[in-house]
DNA sequence: AACCTTTCCGAAATCGATTTCGCAAGCCCT
DNA sequence: AGGGCTTGCGAAATCGATTTCGGAAAGGTT
């Protein structure tokens, strides 16, 4: 049985609504007063409720980090993204709730909406664009103020921060065109659909400027499902009749992978091919060779997502919120001119 | 403006005690009308609101995840302790609550408590002993469930999910000492407290148990705010009268870093220094040579923390819960038999 | 002195759900 | 028929804070 306002207020002999005043600083109560109130609080420890206050106010300070993916596929940026997010999110009297288990729960999101638990949510890791287009109409319905992160949406009334993947493909492919690779290898991932066109379409783009005819043969699908699959994938370039002399691939993680098969092949990185990976997650630092990556800085993305949802829900800021944050390449020993030493 | 209860005993023409009584299947309301209500309330979508639900009954279904420490510094933990504590915690029909930015913020946490936005918490790498012990009686004192994580806490009346490091640090030490190691040193970090203790004793009681006369100067203090401290603690062991054979760090990062000052010297790991680090984090199966390491199931600590809370919450399980995991020794290339060939 | 402003406080309504308690109707039993 | 039970429902209290609104008291103005 914690301190009441009701305790307080009997002590002091002040009605309830005396009490609530002094200590939320309004006008109408004497300095004096205020002073008496705010002098017992402290000796009494009190502290208001947060369900009654909640429930009068009708909001609750808290902002919901839903996951609607396979929370533990994506725990690595979850490090990233929630240290940045908890500590922006507290220091404007937010905390973060984390809704972990939303993967195709639709129903699960509808209800959290209409019993008020949050005030706001960011939508980590959307599903597909039409699904994710719904997603934000029935939140819009329910005026539950949101931001979906990190991935783009297209679309004019929705709010998202993500990284520019566009670029960051470009850049890559820029480097290894300018080392002078012809021959370059892709390996996409389309199951994360928005994310995926981009980095495709940063790869062409930087193709065509350098004016290299684009292959098809030289870009295969991976599926992270199937760990089979990447060898299979990575044997493919290969084996094709010109292979490829650099492959970039779709994360860190699969480049890294390719790397063992590379050197179970006996084929050296970089002098007999480059690899390149994407996400710059700490293990790339550490592989021998370091891999040539490309970095988006998740925390800031978090901060930023934060940041932008609050302003939603203050309705301080502009209508909808998109961000899209540069990216940075980091040119490690992964990759190098082609066929540097035949040896 | 959410449907209310209100709204549903209007449409009805039953009164909100009906309504009420209905949806949470009390046995005083007719079977037919409690089909009506629930009819009801799907066609309205209606969701009770959670902030008058908690003023009512006095308790939220959230659990606080509370860090004591500098949350960037422990993020690699959090991304595996998070989701499955957040699972299990909505299996039960909790949620997870962040809070933090709580180094050293007693008065938070006091609040914290007396607001009751939580049922419980998880205090997570709490700080030295006799604040955890203080902390401890803290929330006792104001009722509120808790546990902490993932340290041991040497005291009765105290609940913690903590990992076995006496025989992590004891295996590590055996399996050098089975290569014929006899020159072992060791990398402690003081400032981590009990776990320090813990994984020191480990050391000294597996060479105990092989008769090897413990060296103090084999055994360094690093210190993790002092990035150069490292380098100089590596040379300090090299420049020895009798230099280690292999070197035991206190986690991965630690021993990775050395493996790069090793490698900068030209010493070759592991044919002229063994060196084993302690975590099994990701990156210490990607380094050349992959490091010799323990893992705790920081992921299974997670969820078990989250159940014993869940238990301590309800008032099912035992006055106090402690647990400790087993650890588990990866043997990887870092370490190998001394002087193995000096070529 | 009559009137008008301020200043300060408290009674009561409110947020939305849950729970207690009383009561009416219907049933069974002797 | 009368007494006792069961069943089903609703009125009202409750959780704890906030907010609105009315009014008393004090001070100021002509």
């Amino acid at each position: 049985m914690p301190v009441t306002i009701k305790d307080l207020s009997n002590k002091l002999g002040v009605s309830r609504s005396t009490v609530s005043k002094a200590l939320n600083n309004r006008g109408d109560v004497s300095s004096q007063t205020k002073e008496r109130v705010t002098q017992a609080a402290r000796e009494l420890g009190y502290q208001p409720s947060a369900a009654a206050r909640n429930l009068r106010r009708q909001r609750t300070n808290k902002i919901g980090l839903v996951v609607t993916y396979p929370i533990h596929r994506v725990s690595d940026f979850l490090s990233e993204l929630i240290p940045g997010m908890a500590t922006v999110a507290e220091e404007a009297q937010y905390n973060l709730i984390l809704y972990a288990s939303m993967v195709g729960r639709v129903e699960r999101i509808k209800s959290l909406c209409r019993s008020r638990e949050v005030d706001g949510v960011i939508i980590a890791w959307p599903p597909r664009l039409s699904e994710t287009v719904a997603l934000s109409q029935l939140l819009t319905d329910e005026d539950m103020p949101h931001i979906f992160l990190p991935r783009r949406v297209p679309h004019s009334a929705v709010s998202y921060v993500a990284a520019d993947h566009v670029q960051g493909a470009r850049l890559l492919t820029q480097h290894l065109i300018a080392l002078g690779h012809r021959r370059i290898g892709f390996e996409r991932l389309p199951e994360v659909y928005e994310t995926d066109d981009d980095r495709h379409a940063g790869y062409v783009q930087a193709l065509r400027e350098a004016d290299i005819p684009y292959d098809a043969a030289l870009v295969v699908s991976a599926n992270s499902q199937d760990a089979n699959y990447e060898r299979r994938s990575f044997d493919a370039f290969l084996a094709l009749d010109e292979a490829p002399t650099a492959i970039l691939f779709f994360t860190d993680p699969l480049a890294i992978r390719a790397l063992s098969h590379a050197k179970a092949r006996g084929i050296r990185v970089p002098q007999d091919l480059s690899l390149a990976g994407y996400d710059g997650i700490l293990s790339s630092g550490v592989t021998e060779p370091a891999l040539t990556t490309v970095r988006q800085s998740t925390a800031e993305m978090g901060v930023l997502a934060v940041e932008s949802l609050l302003e939603l829900i203050t309705g301080g800021g502009a209508e909808s919120q998109q961000h899209i944050l540069p990216v940075e390449l980091i040119v490690r020993q992964s990759t190098a001119v082609p066929w540097k030493g035949s040896a």
